[in-house]
DNA sequence: TGAATTTCGGATAAAATCCTCCGAAAGAGG
DNA sequence: CCTCTTTCGGAGGATTTTATCCGAAATTCA
């Protein structure tokens, strides 16, 4: 039900820069803060995504992360496999170490078609699109504007 | 995607209890080596579902734990209540700490159907339906039998 | 060259989860 | 009564996850 908060800080400042003009080099510290997530952690998943061929990474005064060419057709499954390992989708709910068609836990036969929703939904989304959707303004990335908590600080 | 060690722990355990003879207290030893899972550990877990009204203990030579009445008809969700807390089906898969229609992360939209799908899934899946199912023979709630390993250990 | 900026890499700390140990309490049976 | 068995409760250890820090390397610009 749960993503790791590694695999969640992952995704959140992967969608962050594929919303920035591709070319230009984003920092860690403006997605940190942007995505309001501790700096110096992200910039761990950041080399990590770098390791994994998502992003490139500049040093220096122009530096910072760019998408590599055609990261924009990631899809959160790639990145999960990255940052959850691969059992991600293949472990038995109930933990049993084997747990197929053949040999299943009381849940498996039920839980498989839920499972292949899933997958299908994380194959099927793209840095891309959720891009597009957060730029569209109907969904957002960050918590809430802190414009919002100062007028809520005074209420 | 996947529940905590101890969500898997109490609800192997709760399965198996569901399938021995009611009102005759099951051993949390014998639980625990049936399950392939740390006693020690187990223990506290057994001793959290008694505090959640799921089992009775009894202490002493005739002691054990034994299904509360009505606990049978217990679904997942009310052990993972337990287990994982109120927030477990209502947080983000974002990790946004607010993520509503009004206000969603980008995979909102997605995600809501299937989280209702499993949701749905969790509250249908009862003990006695989940107890029954392994007393047919058709799944199993432990590992594969030793005594397959053993013959796969000299082959 | 030198100063400023940024990521890199490694060590380390903090927190959460998983797991163990042990004495005490409670019950059963002699 | 005593002994044996079991769970209870609290303390603590081990491991994994999350997070921080800092010096070094790379890059830009003056």
């Amino acid at each position: 039900m749960i993503l790791s908060r590694t695999s969640q800080y992952a995704i959140q400042a992967l969608i962050f820069v594929a919303t920035r003009p591709p070319g230009e080099p984003v920092l860690n510290r403006e997605i940190a803060s942007h995505l309001n997530v501790p700096p110096a952690y992200l910039a761990k998943i950041m080399q990590s995504l770098c390791k994994g061929d998502l992003l490139y990474s500049y040093r220096g005064r122009l530096g910072g992360f760019c998408l590599r060419e055609g990261a924009a057709k990631t899809n959160l499954m790639q990145i999960l496999l990255l940052t959850e390992g691969a059992s991600f989708t293949q472990d038995c709910v109930l933990g049993l170490k084997v747990c197929s068609d053949a040999t299943a836990c009381p849940m498996h036969a039920k839980w498989v078609p839920i499972k292949k929703k899933v997958v299908a939904l994380l194959n099927d989304q793209t840095l891309e699109k959720l891009a597009r959707a957060v730029q569209t303004g109907k969904y957002r990335l960050s918590d809430l504007p802190s414009s919002l908590f100062g007028s809520m600080r005074r209420a």
